[in-house]
RNA sequence: GGGCCCGUAGCUCAGCCAGGAUAGAGCGCCGGCCUCCUAAGCCGGUGGUCGGGGGUUCGAAUCCCCCCGGGCCCGCCA
C-alpha cells in the first residue's frame, strides 16, 4: 500500500516551499536530536541563504510541522508530534504490508545462488551466498517482482570427475547409512584429491632442484599433515584409494571420465549422476534447514548434452584466435569505456583472452556458463538475472559478459548481474575444500542450536522447535551483518555471542513483545488495533522515548527500500537491532499492560504493536521467522 | 608486477556511493538493577592521531593523488 509517513512528510515540505522534493530528499537528514526531529542540509539541497528564509517560513504551512528553526546551513524541524505519531500509528495498522512499496512495473528476475560443488558439503561461505541469495529473492519477491530461485550443478568438470575416481576405486558409490551423504562424499574427494596431489609433488620433486625443490618440499609437508588427518577419519578407505591409486596414471584417468561424461557414456554417466545425486540430496537437507529455498536445479551436464554448449562453442569459434597454442576468445576488439561502463566492469581491470577448449577437447566452465546463462534468460523469459557469487569470481563474470556481448547476446549481457560478496575468512585457518579443512553449515547450525539449548535450559522452557529456529536465525543473521562488500571474519566467538547484536536479541525483543499482548488478553484487554486507534491517546509522545519509537517506526518504509534497492541487507539488520535496543530501553523504563490511563495504554500498545510489526516484517525478510515465546 | 575489495575504540562492525553541527553501536573491562508486561534485558563508567602523507573545499572518516598494511583474483580449475 506503501503508507509512508517520512514519504508524506517529504511532500508536505515540497507543497508548502514549492521546493522540489528531489532536492529536498537529498538534503534531508537526521541531526541530533536536541537539533530537531529532521533537518534540511541547506548546501545539499541546492537552498541558498536568501532561499532559506522563505523557506523557513513557508515550510510552516506543512501542518506536520510544528516549527522549523534555521542555524547556520541547517534548517532544524521539528514536527507535530500528535499528527506524525497518529499518523505512523494508523498506517501500521491499516497496512498489512507497511514497509513495503511494491514495484508498479515489476521485473522477472532469475537469483541464481549457493551453486555450490557438488563434491563436499557446504561450508561457512556457501552459507554466505545462501543467507545473501535468500534474502535477495524474498526482497525482491515482496516488492513485487516475479522472481525464480536456481541453483547451478557443476557435475561437469575436473573436480566432480576427481571424487567421481575415487569412488570407482572403491568399486561402488556406497554412502554409509549414518553419514549424510554430502559429507562423506567430501570425505572421499579430500582423500581422492589429497593423494593425488601427493603422488604428484612426489614425483616432481625428483627432477626439481633448488629453491623449486625447496618449495615442492613444503608444500608435501602440509599435504602430509592433511593427509594424516584424513587417514584418520577413515583409514580403512583411505589406504584402499592410496592403493590403486598407485596403479593408475590419475591425470589420464581424469581426463577419460571429463571425455566420457561430456559425452554421454553409459558407465560413466551412471557413477557420477550417482555420486552428484547424493551430494545434492545433502544440500537440500542443509538449505531446507537453512532456509534457503531453490526452485529449480539446472544439471550443467545437460546444457553439454543438449547441445547447448556446442552450439555456443561454435559460435565463438568464429571470433577465436590463438592463444598460447589453444583457441581463445580475445576482447581487446571490442573493449572500450564505454562497452565496461555498460557491462559494468571496472575500468582498470585486465581481461585476459578466455580459453574456449582443453586439448582433450572438453569444454571449460565459463563457456558452459554461457550456455547457462542464456537458458536462464530464455526459460523464465527473464528481464534480469542475478548471479550471486564470490568477488573472487569477478574476471570470469566480466568474460562472461563480454563474451554474451560478443555473440551478439547485447541484452543479456546488459542484465546479467553480478552481484559480488566479499568471503569468508576463517582467523587462524586456511579453508581448503580440496585438503577436506572446512567448517560446514551444518556443523555451525548444530553448534548453535547446542549452545541455545543450553540457554533455553537454564530457562526451564527448553525446546527443541524452537532452538533450532533461533539456531538458524543466529547464524544466517550473523553472514548478514556484515556489508556484502567486507569480508565476515569467522570466528566460534563471534559466530555464538547471542547478546545485544544478534539474532537471538531481536527474537528475544520480539517475543517480549508478544508477551506483552498475552499478558494484556489475559486481563481481559481488547487487542483490536483499529479500536485502539480510536481512543487513544494521541498526545501520548509528549515523552522523548516514546517519540524517538514512533520516529524509528516511521523511518522502516525507508531502509526497506534502501535494502531493496542495494539489495543490502546489512543495512536491515543494523536498523533492526537499533529499533530493539530502544524498544528495550523504553520497556524498562515504564509499564505498558499496567498503565491505568486507558487511553495512554491503548496508545502505548499501539506503540509496542507497531514494534511488533516492524520486528516481524524485518526480521522475516531477513530469513527470519519470529518466534512468540522463548 | 597488474587488478578488485578492505583498513574507523583492545575486538567485531555502522557511517563513505549522493562531503556538513562535539565520529556512532555492540563485545570486552569497571560499577549498579530481577516480590513489577521474559535479566539473551536495563542503567552508569571506560575507550578513537577515522592506516600514513599530500590535495580539492567555507567545511573531509566521506572526494582526488601517492604510500603502507590485509584479503581475493590474474589456470587448458570452478
Amino acid at each position: 500500500m506503501c503508507l509512508n509517513a517520512v514519504n508524506d512528510l517529504k511532500l508536505c515540505i515540497a507543497n508548502a516551499t514549492g521546493a522540489p522534493v528531489e532536492r529536498l530528499a537529498k538534503g534531508l537528514d537526521i541531526p541530533k536530536e536536541e537539533f530537531g526531529d529532521f533537518v534540511i542540509v541547506l548546501p545539499k539541497a541546492g537552498i541558498d541563504r536568501v532561499q532559506a528564509e522563505g523557506i523557513a517560513e513557508s515550510i510552516m504551512r506543512c501542518g506536520l510541522i510544528a516549527r522549523a528553526e534555521l542555524k547556520g546551513i541547517y534548517l532544524n524541524i521539528f514536527l507535530n508530534r500528535e499528527l506524525f505519531s497518529s499518523k505512523v500509528l494508523e498506517y501500521i495498522v491499516n497496512d498489512n504490508e507497511y514497509g513495503i512499496c511494491r514495484e508498479r512495473e515489476p521485473k522477472r528476475i532469475v537469483v541464481e545462488y549457493v551453486s555450490a560443488n557438488p563434491i563436499h558439503p557446504l561450508h561457512i561461505g556457501a552459507a554466505r551466498n545462501a543467507a545473501l541469495g535468500s534474502f535477495i529473492a524474498t526482497i525482491l519477491k515482496a516488492f513485487g517482482n516475479n522472481v525464480q530461485t536456481r541453483f547451478y550443478i557443476n557435475d561437469v568438470g575436473r573436480q566432480v570427475a576427481t571424487v567421481a575416481l575415487g569412488f570407482k576405486l572403491l568399486g561402488k558409490v556406497e554412502i554409509p547409512s549414518n553419514a549424510k551423504p554430502d559429507h562423506w562424499i567430501g570425505l572421499i574427494y579430500a582423500i581422492t584429491n589429497t593423494i593425488a596431489e601427493i603422488q604428484s609433488i612426489k614425483k616432481r620433486l625428483k627432477t626439481a632442484t633448488g629453491e623449486e625443490a625447496e618449495r615442492l618440499r613444503e608444500e608435501l609437508d602440509e599435504l602430509t599433515a592433511d593427509a594424516t588427518r584424513l587417514w584418520k577419519a577413515a583409514p580403512d578407505i583411505f589406504s584402499e584409494i592410496s592403493e590403486k591409486l598407485k596403479d593408475i596414471d590419475f591425470e589420464e584417468e581424469l581426463s577419460r571420465i571429463m571425455r566420457g561424461y561430456e559425452k554421454g557414456e553409459a558407465e560413466v554417466v551412471q557413477l557420477i549422476r550417482n555420486v552428484v545425486s547424493a551430494c545434492i540430496e545433502g544440500f537440500k537437507q542443509t538449505l531446507q534447514r537453512f532456509g534457503a529455498e531453490i526452485e529449480v536445479w539446472d544439471w550443467e551436464s545437460d546444457l553439454v548434452w543438449c547441445g547447448d554448449v556446442e552450439k555456443v562453442l561454435r559460435a565463438l569459434k568464429r571470433k577465436a584466435v590463438e592463444h598460447k597454442g589453444a583457441l581463445a576468445l580475445s576482447f581487446s576488439s571490442i573493449d572500450s569505456a564505454e562497452l565496461r561502463e555498460k557491462l559494468r566492469i571496472p575500468r582498470e581491470l585486465e581481461i585476459p583472452p578466455l580459453v574456449l577448449q582443453r586439448s582433450n577437447g572438453t569444454t571449460l566452465y565459463t563457456v558452459r556458463d554461457i550456455a547457462y546463462t542464456l537458458k536462464k534468460f530464455r526459460e523464465f523469459n527473464a528481464d534480469k538475472v542475478i548471479n550471486v557469487i564470490a568477488s573472487e569470481q569477478t574476471l570470469p563474470q566480466a568474460q562472461l559478459r563480454l563474451a554474451l556481448y560478443m555473440l551478439g547476446h547485447v541484452r543479456e549481457a546488459e542484465n546479467l548481474i553480478h552481484y559480488s560478496y566479499e568471503m569468508v575468512n576463517v582467523e587462524g585457518m586456511k579453508m581448503s575444500s580440496r585438503r577436506g579443512r572446512i567448517i560446514t553449515l551444518d556443523d555451525m547450525l548444530d553448534e548453535a542450536k547446542r549452545r541455545i539449548m543450553v540457554e533455553l535450559e537454564k530457562r526451564g522452557s527448553a525446546s527443541e522447535a524452537i532452538a533450532e529456529k533461533m539456531g538458524v536465525a543466529a547464524v544466517r543473521f550473523y553472514l548478514l551483518f556484515v556489508s556484502p562488500t567486507r569480508p565476515v571474519k569467522f570466528s566460534w566467538a563471534l559466530a555464538l555471542d547471542f547478546e545485544r547484536n544478534s539474532a537471538p536479541y531481536l527474537l528475544y525483543t520480539y517475543a517480549r513483545t508478544e508477551g506483552i499482548f498475552r499478558k494484556a488478553r489475559e486481563l481481559g484487554i481488547e487487542l483490536d488495533w483499529k479500536k485502539l486507534l480510536k481512543i487513544m491517546d494521541r498526545s501520548f509522545t509528549i515523552s522523548d522515548r516514546r517519540w524517538r519509537l514512533v520516529k524509528m517506526v516511521s523511518m522502516f518504509p525507508e531502509v526497506m527500500y534502501k535494502s531493496y534497492e542495494e539489495l543490502d541487507p546489512s543495512a536491515l539488520a543494523l536498523y533492526l537491532l537499533r529499533v530493539a535496543d530502544e524498544f528495550n530501553t523504553w520497556y524498562d523504563e515504564e509499564p505498558i499492560v499496567v498503565e491505568k490511563d486507558e487511553k495512554l495504554r491503548a496508545s502505548k500498545l499501539l506503540l509496542a504493536y507497531a514494534i511488533n510489526r516492524v520486528l516481524d516484517r524485518g526480521l522475516r525478510i531477513l530469513g527470519i521467522e519470529p518466534v512468540e515465546r522463548i
